[in-house]
DNA sequence: TTTTTTTATTGACGATTCGTCATTAATATT
DNA sequence: AATATTAATGACGAATCGTCAATAAAAAAA
């Protein structure tokens, strides 16, 4: 006794590997289109095994959207170790965000429909608890640089509010907007809006909320955007360049 | 010629009766087991109606947002009724949606489904686009206190910001915080937030950083609340007091 | 009144897709 | 070489979707 094993190593392989073939699939193909049977005839594997992994297409959608998880968290930390004020930095944690919806898409647009009761209702609890644990990790991350702010006293907020307040209102506001302006995007775009304008637009006009300081009226802001692009986040700024989106153009040095 | 004619009055009508039988399934059996069939064989009339109105189950679901929509806009035209300052007219428009995801779950997350892709590519354009139209004048309707405050001088924006930008800023920050916080309700409860609570500190703090006379160190806001709930919202607020909401129950006079 | 014409309605049916599980293969120990 | 145990397969049943040929209903014409 103990015959045929599956190392550990070899089945977490397996899984990213499907995961990999999903998120091919989505961005090729579409939602309307993307089944497990797709997703099995591209794979190297069976349907049981893919289901081994998987306890339905839904937890496939959550696996992706933890993958994308990762992805943010990654995003996040380049983002942290920016040289500049704790402002600039709390910037480059937003900017890391619109990075992420720019440069995987199908992993955002996984986590959006990942908070939906049709989702959730079918996903397994073991995913949706990864997730949770996933999530809380990026938001402490975010988390960093507001407390630190709070700490050297350059925000300043009524009695009663956290620094997990101000995360709370900036991050409620960024997915709203992402979420939004991007769905606005499919079909039909009679105004297509500039997501990155309106992004920072919003975002600065929050953090000028809180009297972060230095404000807007007091930092060359657009300057810091630059630096961030160009110091903290090259490749993917090149990424988006060959995208041809013309918010990333101008930033480059 | 001109035989058999189903008015466009009786029309909308049966269309209601499938829209309303739709939202009930989901209340009572939720989103799994949700099927078409379901829908036909609780509706007096065959596959072929149910079809004939909508296009696929997805454009059913947007029929819901588009209905919710509709909602929205009652319970907004409630809150700008208000007899108070600007700023307490705003307070009672963010009343007004928390009100509605309370009242209306089901359509409340058939909108969030809704500006999800897998939606989007499998709803009619048709339903789509009437989605749109229904979101501009709920927009529209919110937009009118920011207006008003700012003629009055009550708002001090930095250069280059609009009303527009005040209401994206809230409505983004308000969506994402009931998608979040309803969202974490499904299944796992860990440590369950205060929706409500959660909610009124997001918009507050918001809405001091734009500087929005008076503050919330200035005028009694709690109080603003608990007025706008039994002089706006009664039966509203009557309804979650019978779900049990301990947050409505402190507001009653 | 009967026939005709046009539109409305039905629900059986084919096509997809999902997810399972009995069967088969692979590997290591005896 | 036989045996025991786990891994992998993919055919299959069940469920669901959306269509469309057939039927019913109603008004106009005969």
């Amino acid at each position: 006794m103990s015959p045929k094993i599956v190392t550990e190593v070899d089945f977490n392989r397996r899984e990213s590997e499907i995961i990999e073939t999903a998120i091919h699939i989505l961005a090729e193909k579409g939602w309307k289109s993307f089944t497990m049977d797709r997703v099995v005839s591209q794979v190297p594997y069976s349907k049981g095994i893919v289901y081994k992994h998987f306890s339905s297409k839904e937890d496939l959608f959550v696996a992706i959207t933890n993958e994308g998880e990762k992805k943010v968290a990654e995003l996040s930390r380049k983002a942290i170790s920016f040289n500049g004020n704790w402002r600039e930095k709390y910037m480059a944690m937003g900017f890391a965000y619109v990075l992420y919806c720019r440069i995987f898409p199908v992993h955002f647009f996984c986590g959006q429909t990942a908070v939906t009761p049709a989702i959730l209702e079918k996903a397994s609890l073991q995913r949706i608890k990864a997730h949770r644990k996933l999530r809380d990790l990026t938001w402490e991350l975010a988390l960093n640089p507001v407390q630190n702010a709070l700490n050297e006293g350059v925000i300043s907020l009524p009695t009663g509010y956290t620094a997990d307040d101000v995360l709370s209102a900036t991050f409620y506001a960024e997915c709203g907007c992402l979420w939004m302006i991007l769905s606005g995007d499919v079909e039909i775009i009679e105004d297509q809006l500039d997501l990155e304008a309106e992004y920072f637009k919003t975002f600065n006009i929050l953090i000028d909320g809180f009297q972060w300081k230095p404000l807007i009226s007091e930092f060359d802001f657009p300057t810091s955007l630059k630096r961030i692009a160009n110091e903290v986040f090259p490749e993917e700024l090149n990424a988006l360049i060959k995208q041809n989106l013309d918010f990333y153009k101008q930033l480059i040095n």
